[in-house]
RNA sequence: GCCGGGGUGGCGGAAUUGGCAGACGCGGCGGACUUAAAAUCCGCUGGAGCAAUCCUUGUGGGUUCGAGUCCCACCCUCGGCACCA
């Protein structure tokens, strides 16, 4: 709660403008009674449920990950601890069930990186499930099914290979090779995971002295074990077709397994291949298969072993279920209860919510530190009245932020999650900063939450996010800001110096929103100058000159009315798309053009204070304290925050005269200044007058061609 | 390896999408004010050259009257994924 107060100080020392009345602590037992509700809701809709599977397990946090937390070479999102492997009955929630759903992004507007980072996490490919023909005494099982991209190749198989975690290969293994392949799994389950997912690493397995049938052709084709195969993804089976995938040719290679080509390179004269072959080519020593082309082989296989009910085509995901239980102390418990005669009993929603007990013991066993809490855990189940053991495992918190957007449209809400008029009145959220760090966790678990809560009829739309966009990172001395390297600049300090709207200001100027930058010190002092001659522009008194004559006044005011309505068009279209440096750099503009009309002093006082009204109120979104300040001390109507955002007139905005480039042979020789509504023959006659810089490369050449582009310029095409 | 973003002065970064490269700011240089310094203000500031002029957007090609912008090849860099069958 500490860390929340500090926060919250910052934020408001920064002047940002939060609706306070809607704050959402997600450790509050009144909010996460809710993400409890919504864990029943998804429990009931089948969307949640409990599995024994091999999961990641961070042995610093003493405590099992989802797949998207674990990140770069296996480490630990939230500590960097490299992630280990364990066994262990868990709960998920059913993501994979939305897969297809999430790949679509209708209706949003998201950066395409995100984007394409989530589809990429989901990793949607479509192949074949091919089963291999099994017959093995004593086993009950009559097939190994693979899944593979590559049908087309499936003449070329000369082994196969199953992941060490996979369950038949205990029983398939001859006695002969028990000792070998035990010895092999035993090793591979010691290799850390940096070391088993390093691409670099030399494929090595065993076999195991067995064979299936490959139904194609009725071939008996070897299995071997080997950690190159992941049981996570397909079926945990390959088939091994070394000739034309890169892995199975380098294994081969090893073990001297036959590599037969079926796909047949565009020149090959039918020799030994260098390397294996991935890309298309036509089918070759694939029976009735001969000479087509791979592509159409992989439909004409498929269609083949379809028919002969031997394979079928198969859509498979890299994409996992969202593991949520955590062996952390915070995060808010699952709510369901053991028993021994009723089974899994969810926790009757009148019950909740499930409090965190506060003196739980932290103790490092690697399980939840509920679980040694008796008054937490000893519990009557809902069902029978027996005794019941609760769940001691907490709730990923990224469920808790899978759903908060939505608190904040009723935040006080006790008897639903929120209110359900207001939340058709506020959401989908219309615009969500956030770091692209989150792209496959929050921003991604958000998405499915939101469908599953449509889906079971709480919400009403298919997208939480309508608009998204990345802010950057602010780096300080060329590292990213952490706490543990020391380097963290706290706004604190700055603000105390030189004012929150210069930190403000700074931060929006520095670079694109959406890029981050370097903190600079000196840079900021930039900022806090333009703001302090602002300052002077504004509280100086302006006095207009009185000798000037009035068409000299009507010239003034007409330039600087359109320099005001082209700056209030580029400060609100940068706005609009978040472009604050570039915004910033029109109003610095806009700054040193008024300096300058203040110096010769040619236009009238009302036109002035006009100049200087506009001039706050584009400001003040970005300078609120300073621009309500300089608002007040200029005796205008309090406040500046509620004052209208000025309108641009495009015709007032439009420039009368440019400056048109002449160009021959496409240099730049000359310019001259022209009215914006000339014709081209108007040019014709001004060039011979007024470019005689460029008419003097025009001299005695032959003018083969000329490119006039209105308003840019013209170009000589000579000899 | 695959996917995506990017490479522009001493620095942060602009450039209406093919049309004046370097806006705006920082830094630097020169000047004014000051006994002096700071602050402030004014001027200059991509490189070479006394100059006319020439060169210049990671490198090399190409398309075009014209390329920072489009195409091809390559180099570097940042982010993501990575034995995904």
């Amino acid at each position: 709660m500490q860390n929340i107060d500090i926060m919250r100080r910052q934020l408001k020392s920064l002047g940002a403008i939060y609706d306070w009345s809607r704050e959402v602590i997600t450790c509050l037992p009144d909010y996460y009674k809710w993400t409890q509700w919504f864990f029943l809701k998804l429990y009931e809709k089948e969307l949640a449920y409990r599995d024994r599977a091999p999961v990641n397990w961070c042995p610093q946090c003493q405590t099992v990950l989802a797949n998207e937390q674990v990140v770069g070479e296996g480490i630990c999102e939230r500590c960097d601890t490299p992630v280990g492997r364990r066994d262990l009955e868990q709960w998920f929630f059913r993501i994979t069930s939305y897969a297809d759903e999430l790949l679509e992004f209708d209706g949003v507007d998201w950066p395409e990186r995100i984007k394409i980072m989530q589809r990429n996490w989901i990793g949607k490919s479509f192949g074949t499930g091919i089963s291999f023909a099994l017959d093995h005494p004593g086993i009950e099982e009559k097939e190994i099914r693979v899944f593979t991209t590559r049908p087309d190749t499936t003449f070329g198989v000369t082994f196969m290979v199953l992941a060490p975690e996979h369950p038949l290969v205990a029983q398939l293994t001859s006695p002969d090779k028990k000792a070998e392949v035990e010895a092999y799994i035993a090793k591979s389950q010691r290799r850390s995971e940096i070391e088993r997912l390093s691409t670099e690493r030399e494929k090595d397995g065993v076999f195991i002295g067995a064979y299936v049938t490959n139904r194609l052709n009725g071939e008996k084709v070897p299995i071997w074990v080997a950690d190159y195969v992941l049981l996570s993804y397909g079926t945990g089976a390959v088939m091994g077709v070394p000739a034309h995938d890169e892995r199975d040719f380098i294994f081969a290679k090893k073990y001297d397994i036959p590599i037969r080509v079926v796909i047949a390179p565009p020149d090959w004269q039918g020799g030994e291949l260098e390397e294996a072959y991935i890309e298309e080519g036509t089918l070759v020593n694939s029976g009735q298969f001969n000479g087509l082309p791979s592509r159409q082989g992989i439909e004409a296989i498929s269609d083949f072993l379809e028919e002969k009910d031997w394979g079928r085509r198969t859509i498979s995901y890299r994409l996992r279920d969202w593991l949520i239980s955590r062996q952390r102390y915070w995060g808010a418990p699952i709510p369901m209860i053991y028993c021994d005669k009723c089974g899994i009993v969810p926790v009757p929603e009148a019950d909740l919510p499930v409090l965190l007990p506060e003196d739980a013991e932290f103790k490092p066993t690697g399980e939840s530190p509920l679980k040694y809490h008796e008054q937490f855990v000893n519990t009557t189940c809902p069902r029978c009245g027996g005794p019941g053991r609760r769940e001691t495992d907490t709730m990923d918190t990224f469920m808790c932020s899978s759903w908060y957007f939505i608190r904040y449209t009723s935040p006080g809400s006790d008897d639903a999650p929120f209110d359900d008029n207001k939340n058709k009145f506020w959401m989908p959220v219309d615009l969500y900063t956030g770091g692209a760090e989150h792209a496959v966790m929050h921003l991604f678990y958000s998405r499915f939450f939101i469908k599953a809560l449509r889906d079971i009829g709480i919400v009403d739309f298919d997208e939480p996010f309508t608009r998204l966009f990345n802010q950057g990172i602010i780096i300080a001395e060329k590292q990213k800001m952490s706490k543990s390297l020391g380097n963290v600049i706290t706004p604190d300090e700055y603000v105390a110096e030189l004012g929150a709207d210069a930190v403000r200001a700074y931060l929006m100027f520095l670079a694109p929103w959406e890029q981050g930058g370097e903190w600079n010190d000196s840079s900021i002092s930039g900022i806090s100058r333009w703001l302090n001659r602002i300052w002077q522009l504004v509280l100086d008194e302006y006095k207009p000159d009185e000798k000037a004559a009035p068409g000299r006044i009507q010239t003034e005011e007409k330039e600087l009315s359109r320099f005001t309505h082209q700056t209030i068009r580029r400060v609100t279209q940068d706005l609009e798309k978040l472009r604050f440096n570039t915004m910033l750099s029109a109003l610095m503009e806009f700054t040193n053009y008024l300096a300058k009309v203040k110096e010769t002093a040619a236009i009238s006082n009302s036109a002035w204070q006009e100049s200087i009204d506009i001039l706050l109120r584009l400001l003040a979104p970005t300078a609120p304290h300073f621009t309500e300040e300089l608002w007040e001390r200029t005796k205008r109507q309090y406040s500046i925050h509620n004052q209208l955002w000025p309108q641009w007139d495009e015709k007032l905005a439009q420039d009368e005269e440019i400056t048109l480039v002449v160009q021959v042979n496409g240099k730049l020789r000359d310019r001259i200044t022209v009215p914006v509504s000339i014709t081209e023959d108007e040019l014709s006659q001004i060039l011979q007058e007024k470019a005689i810089k460029a008419n003097a490369y025009l001299e005695g050449k032959k003018i083969r061609k000329r490119i006039y582009v209105p308003g840019r310029l013209v170009n000589f095409v000579v000899q």
